[in-house]
DNA sequence: AGTGCCTTGATATTCTATAACAATCAGGGC
DNA sequence: GCCCTGATTGTTATAGAATATCAAGGCACT
């Protein structure tokens, strides 16, 4: 999961695979537009903002507006490829693309380096104080911020 | 704790004083513009932009420009008497100034009512899953979207 | 009064995101 | 092929949120 730890070129490469096999299943359209910016937030594999895409999209002559890049990351998130850092203003890879899910995050305050959680159990544990306060339950954003292992080292 | 059922009046006076009463004792200055925009972001009772605070500050003749409040709001942040809701870009009074922590939030998606929890035992869980990760603590973010008892009646 | 520090004012700019409309592209029926 | 339709992308302009910078004012201490 840690950076230095493991080729992300193929990182990369299975995050694009994954996405272009779900969006067959869903008869969704993985355009190259929207396969190119899959691949740049990939690229960073920490969170990236939507102008730092736009400013990578737009290598060489022409530069593309801002509602390009939104509009793919919002039909990237609604496929669940990717996530929003609210607290960032940023945006994330999913690791898990295949299932549908609301991501929790922590957020390394050192190194910006961040874990996608997905633990049933502390999901559970959010619905249910949800709950248990009288409100019915649709979805959570949780980001934690902290220290990693590696920057404490 | 819901809007129809208490008496804003006061519950924006006792926060005031609340507020007053803790910078007294912190020696920190609670000066007339911070006052000022406390019981702004309280007259509301839902979560309240930097830019709205502005417009209600600016009554009459002279307009106020945005440092002015965000200067107020991180003073009041700081002192843990304003929240702020990542998801909204929006603040909210603290419902339990006394002791400084960070909030976590149940929003309704039907009428924006906002209710902060302040339980030990989410925060508990929401430390450990961190530290079970190799994060250490620091602060967390949490926003769940869902419908109030009220709005589902 | 003079100094230093904190607070507020004022101007400009940056960063983030969306509205509105035109042009283009892909697929289905003819 | 050609037209129709809907989705996608391009383009221009604007809205919304936050900060940088420097000047002015207020307060406390000497
Ligand atoms: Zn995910
Ligand atoms: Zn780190
Ligand atoms: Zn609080
Ligand atoms: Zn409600």
């Amino acid at each position: 999961m840690l950076k230095h730890k493991h080729d992300h070129d193929a990182c990369i490469e299975n995050a694009l695979e994954a996405a272009q096999k779900i969006c067959e299943e869903r008869e969704t359209r993985f355009t190259p537009l929207r396969r190119r910016v899959l691949e740049l937030v990939w690229s960073k594999h920490e969170p990236i903002t939507a102008y730092e895409v736009l400013d990578l999209l737009s290598d060489g002559k022409k530069r593309v507006a801002p509602p390009t890049v939104y509009r793919a990351l919002d039909f990237l998130i609604e496929e669940g490829f990717v996530h929003r850092i609210e607290s960032l203003n940023s945006f994330v890879g999913c690791s898990d693309p295949a299932h549908k899910h609301q991501g929790h995050f922590m957020i390394c305050t050192k190194c910006s380096n961040v874990t996608e959680m997905n633990e049933r159990s502390l999901h559970d544990v959010i619905k249910k104080a949800a709950e248990s306060n009288g409100y019915s339950y649709e979805n959570s954003i949780l980001e934690i911020a902290g220290i990693c292992e590696n920057c404490r080292n």
